[in-house]
Formats: structure tokens, sequence, C-alpha cells
DNA sequence: CGTAATCTTGATCTGATTCAAATGTCGTGG
DNA sequence: CCACGACATTTGAATCAGATCAAGATTACG
């Protein structure tokens, strides 16, 4: 496969759902090549900005992100985490709207936007791939939408648990969801704030719902309880 | 234009956007027949709900839908207001993911699910558009997440005022909003209640920043405090 | 007109925020 | 290994923005 490594890339994961797509194209199988560059990043790193001119799209491999919007004045809303698999910078506009930024090591395999483009034109199923991954960003964020506008503290900190679980894959029972991120992003995501965060983390403990073997690192002991919680 | 029309239809609207880039494509123009059915419908009616088969999408040719997700208590998330030339239904998935209901009698036209489907496999542009219309969406839909989770009331009703302005088009400066919703479809799209909602109207009004021709008939009279109140 | 609905206003209550401090965790260097 | 400091998390007390409950005022409509 004609994949360049940048800098300090592992080999060890490779793309998996929008790169396999890619090769099960029958058409064409010679030109294949789509210049994705996996590369390896730190925790803590920006990896674009909201409002940038919005020039690749990027693959998570291993590794989560957080995806941001800011107010002039400092307030975040944090309107997804991103973990392996899933693809950010969809965004055909000329900028990106949000800014995204690792919370873990990461590693991300990069598309030129571009290349993407013209790739677009000549394989439909790679449009209706990022169709299809754009659609499920939406309907995610519908239900965000109905999180963040009609659920009280404790709903809201109970979806968030089992949003994470999901996506944690692990299948049901895996009971032990790590969290990567800190407490102020998990208040930014719900819109609360830390301490209100903490005090609900501290509830659904004493009501024995979870546990907690660290701050960050959460046991699921009572999943209906949790599902009821969370309204849904 | 090879168009049937349902039932009660009106033919003064012709679709703008999504068809256009449908007649605009070279190829194949003796087999453009896509299958749009345009229809009217009256205010107050559902045109799909939450979870039910995806077998269509939509596009709005005049007046305005609401979108909206329900949990299982009854309250409701607004998560936006569909006005002419945008589409509705790009969902991908089995099932809807959120519940449109008509504002206003309202034109649209539909295209069914699987004749899109065969078409996006033969026309490149078409998926293109679909997707930079999902984008778009996406776009909103950030944006509406960062008012939910950060803003506060004044915050929350200012962005409201200016979305619906801008979405009226007409251009900077036509100081009449007409919004079609009542108070408490605004309630539900800014997550508040009806009784912050029409205090925030009137703590506006007070204020100079608009006027209440009716109540919902809004003239803006401060474009550059009305902006600042909506931080950002 | 009169009745029902929607919208507005007022008084009170409450869940979440704010401010402040204590506790816990982790890495560094003595 | 332990002490120290920096930082994240938790807890507590006071305050406040928005919700709730309860009337009025206004508009729509048969």
């Amino acid at each position: 496969m004609h994949v360049q490594f940048a800098s300090n890339a592992t080999a060890r994961a490779v793309p998996q759902g929008f790169f396999a797509c890619l090769a099960s194209e029958t058409e064409s199988m010679g030109a294949l090549a789509l210049p994705g560059v996996v590369c390896k990043k730190p925790a803590g790193e920006t990896l674009f900005r909201e409002g940038e001119t919005a020039d690749g799209v990027y693959e998570v491999i291993s590794g989560m992100l957080r995806i941001c919007k800011l107010l002039p004045d400092g307030r975040r809303q944090i309107t997804g985490f991103v973990p392996a698999e899933r693809l950010i910078g969809i965004s055909l506009g000329g900028t990106y709207s949000y800014t995204a930024e690792t919370i873990t090591e990461v590693v991300i395999c990069c598309y030129r936007r571009s290349a993407l483009d013209r790739l677009m034109l000549e394989r439909p199923k790679l449009t209706r791939h990022l169709l299809a991954a754009a659609a499920q960003e939406l309907h995610v964020a519908h239900e965000q939408m109905l999180m963040l506008g009609c659920k009280d503290a404790l709903e809201k900190v109970a979806s968030f648990l089992l949003l994470m679980a999901g996506q944690q894959g692990g299948g049901i029972d895996a009971t032990e969801v790590h969290l990567p991120m800190d407490r102020h992003d998990i208040a930014d995501y719900v819109g609360l704030t830390v301490e209100t965060v903490s005090r609900t983390f501290t509830r659904l403990k004493r009501s024995k719902v979870i546990a907690l073997r660290t701050a960050n690192c959460v046991e699921i002991c009572d999943w209906d309880r949790l599902d009821e919680m969370a309204s849904r």
C-alpha cells in the first residue's frame, strides 16, 4: 500500500474503515495511491484550529482527540471526543468549523483535501463513505443537542459514561471504562462545571452505580440503573 | 423537467439547489429522471418520525419545518428549523434519527432513498452535493451545541434572533424578522422555558435592541448590540 | 362576542454555579 | 525512600440564574 510515513511514525496500526473502503474499490487499482500520511502526535497538541483553511481530513488510528469550539471570552464547548477509526475534518467549506486537539498521544493518517476532492469525482464509493461518516456524525450531534438542552446534571453524566463505554468497544459488560480526558474536558462536554461533574460522580459512586478505580477509570456496576439515569 | 406533482401541489416554486445540481450534470441528460415528487403539507403535520425507516430525502421548497428529538418523558429538543432550499432526511442509516414536523404550510419535494442511492453511484457530483449539505448541517449543529452548552438566556435568544434574521435571507438590514414558530418552539430550541424566553424578549424590548410588531414579528433596531449580546 | 389558546408578568423555589478550602495524585530531586 | 511542590479532584457554603407555579393580558377564532 502506498503510504508515506512521517517523521516519528509507527507502522503498528493500519488505517481501517476509510482505507479499507479505498482498497476494496475494484476500479483502477493501479492508481490507488491516495497520499495518506501517517504520523504520531503527543498529547496536548493542536491538530488544527477553528477558522484555519481546511486542507486535510484525518483518520484517527489510535488515541483520542477532542473537538471544541470557543466563545470570544474563553468559554469552551467540547462537541465531541474522537476515538480510533473515526474521521475528523470533513468540512467541505473553506475552513474548519472547530478546533481539534489531542487528549492522548495519537497516531493519525492525514489525507490532503485537494487529493480527496480529485478522488471523489472518480470514486463514488469513496464519496458515499464520507457521506455515511458525516451522517453518523450528524446523528451523534443531534443526540448531544438533546443532552445539552434537556437533561439535568445526573442524566448528562450518566449519558456521557454510557457513550464512553459504548465507543470503548469491548462489547457489553466490559465494565472497565477508561476516561482519557480530565474533569474539565468532561464538564465542557456536558455543559456543566468541573465541580458539578465531580459531585455527580460521587453521587453515582454513593448509589453504587459506578465505582472509581482511579479518577479516570470507572467501573460500571449497575448498567440498568445507569441506563435509566441517562433517560434513554 | 421530469417531475410528478402530487395531489394538491403548486407549481409556483421550482426546487433550487439540489435539482439544479442534477440538471447541470452533463452526462446522461436523457436519463435525468430523478423521481422527485412535489407536494404540499398543511401546518402542524409530521413528515416523518425518529426511528422510522428512512426511505426519503426531502427538499423544502417553501415554508418551514422543525426537527426535533424527544426524551421518553416528553421533554423535547428542537435541533433545527428548516427553511426553504434546504434538505432534510439525509441519514444513510436505516432510520431517521429525528422527527420532522411542519410549522407552516410547506411545499416539499420528496426523493426516494432507493432512487437516490442508485443515482449516487452514477453521479459523483450529486453525492458531493449531498456531502456538502451534510457538512453544512454539521457546522450549524456545532454552533448550536456551543449555544446550548455555554450561553446564558440572553445570549441564547440573541443568537436565535440573529440566526433567524440570517436565514430569512433579505440581506443585512432587513430589520423585519418573521418568526413562524411559537414561543414553546423557541424555548425548546434554545433549551429554556417559555417563560424565560418571553422575559428575555421583553428585556431586549426594554433595552431598545428589538421591537415586537406582533408576537411573531420582530424588528431588530440595534444590530450591533444584538451581535454583542449573542457573544459572536 | 365569548371562549380557548398563546403570551406575558409576578412570586417563589431549586439545581447548578461560584468561591474557597481540603484532599489526593504524580513527578522530581534531595 | 521520602519530602516537596504543582496540579487535578473532591468537598463545603453561599449565591444566583433559570425553573416552577400561579395569575393576568393579549390574540386568534368560531
